[in-house]
DNA sequence: TTGTTTGTTCAATCTGCTTTGAACAAAATA
DNA sequence: TATTTTGTTCAAAGCAGATTGAACAAACAA
């Protein structure tokens, strides 16, 4: 994961993300291959999962599940996509953490089925305040204890070498004010 | 490299990126061991880098150089930042076509010397413009693969189904739009 | 109770990217 | 000319993270 964030925490309870309304929904039970639309969707969420830095098989399982006519279940997930139970347990924990999948209870069945959430912009708002707010504010902290080392150095450098590197540091810290500026904007421009 | 572009391709001369007009420097040949400042933003520079899906040592190289006095040649970055000739010889090549770094010419030296491009905001625009803006025309493009594909598995699809998946895509489709209309704005705060 | 199904965990394996270092080329010097 | 220095390239090694699959647990059925 290229964030700090850990999204990938285990939940304290295993149905912590179940949604709690039954749902009384048929489900795809044939097993006949899936259509062209679906694959490239499959494929189309793989790639996007790579570019933010999660992993394919993530994306995958959320593509399946977007273009499905109804809930799907871990194994039917696992099947269709040939990736492993571990896979499928691990990657559809994170799409829940994510808020990008919710389990639905299916009367009268033991599985878990998934759904994909369909609200993409809400998700990607949530996406950007969990993920990008917090690596700002991790660059923030680190330009400070960057700064705290010049001070600390202070001693091992000549008077010009304090100079140079204290107005670049400088420069930093004027741009990470202005990005401090500019992140306001982007948040109220998604609302 | 997570994002399609080329930003690593061979420059047709090998002076390419080499900046025209002589400068006339002194060069630091000490080798004294960095000051902690320096390492603290080595170290930020490589996190940085991997935060975008950069090789830490591009990063690190850029940490090095954004706070060196004088522009440093090749070997030094290598001793320096204890990493092989043939990563500086990358590394810098890759930095060079960023635009996050510039050669420069040292009268009466054989080496290439490099220094760092202050103007971290002009390049995170020029980023932005090479990454995010093509990231999103290739994700544009997708979709409309995806679009297509539903036409030609018209015929393997129940008419439920297809009405399903139809109506997901216009979802995409909406999203999709809604983005085009963001990016100018951000585009627009960026100058 | 035993057997079956579903789901989780984690060590081992696999995979793709980064780094190294040796071979090579180019340029300057002796 | 041969030698030294600088820089590039690329096959191989190294490494980090993803995936697998076996072991385990939980829930249910017979």
């Amino acid at each position: 994961m290229w964030f700090d964030l850990r999204i990938d925490g285990r939940e304290a309870s295993p149905n912590f993300f179940v949604s709690r309304y039954a749902v009384n929904l048929e489900v795809d039970t044939l097993s006949r291959p899936l259509p062209a639309v679906r694959l490239e969707l499959i494929d189309l969420g793989g790639r996007m999962a790579q570019a933010v830095g999660l992993p394919r098989s993530v994306g995958e399982i959320y593509g399946l599940l977007y273009l499905a006519a109804k809930p799907m279940s871990a194994p039917e997930i696992g099947d269709a996509l040939s990736i492993s139970k571990g896979s499928v347990s691990t990657g559809t924990r994170q799409l829940l953490a994510l808020g990008f999948v919710h389990k639905v209870w299916l009367q009268a069945e033991r599985k878990d089925y998934y759904q994909a959430e369909l609200e993409l912009g809400d998700m990607m708002r949530a996406a950007y305040d969990r993920i990008f707010k917090v690596r700002a504010q991790n660059a923030d902290r680190r330009l400070e204890s960057v700064q705290e080392a010049l001070k600390n150095s202070r001693g091992d450098l000549s008077p010009e070498e304090y100079a140079v590197i204290n107005e670049r540091l400088e420069r930093l810290a004027k741009i990470k004010k202005r990005t401090k500026q500019f992140l306001p904007l982007i948040e109220r421009l998604m609302r």
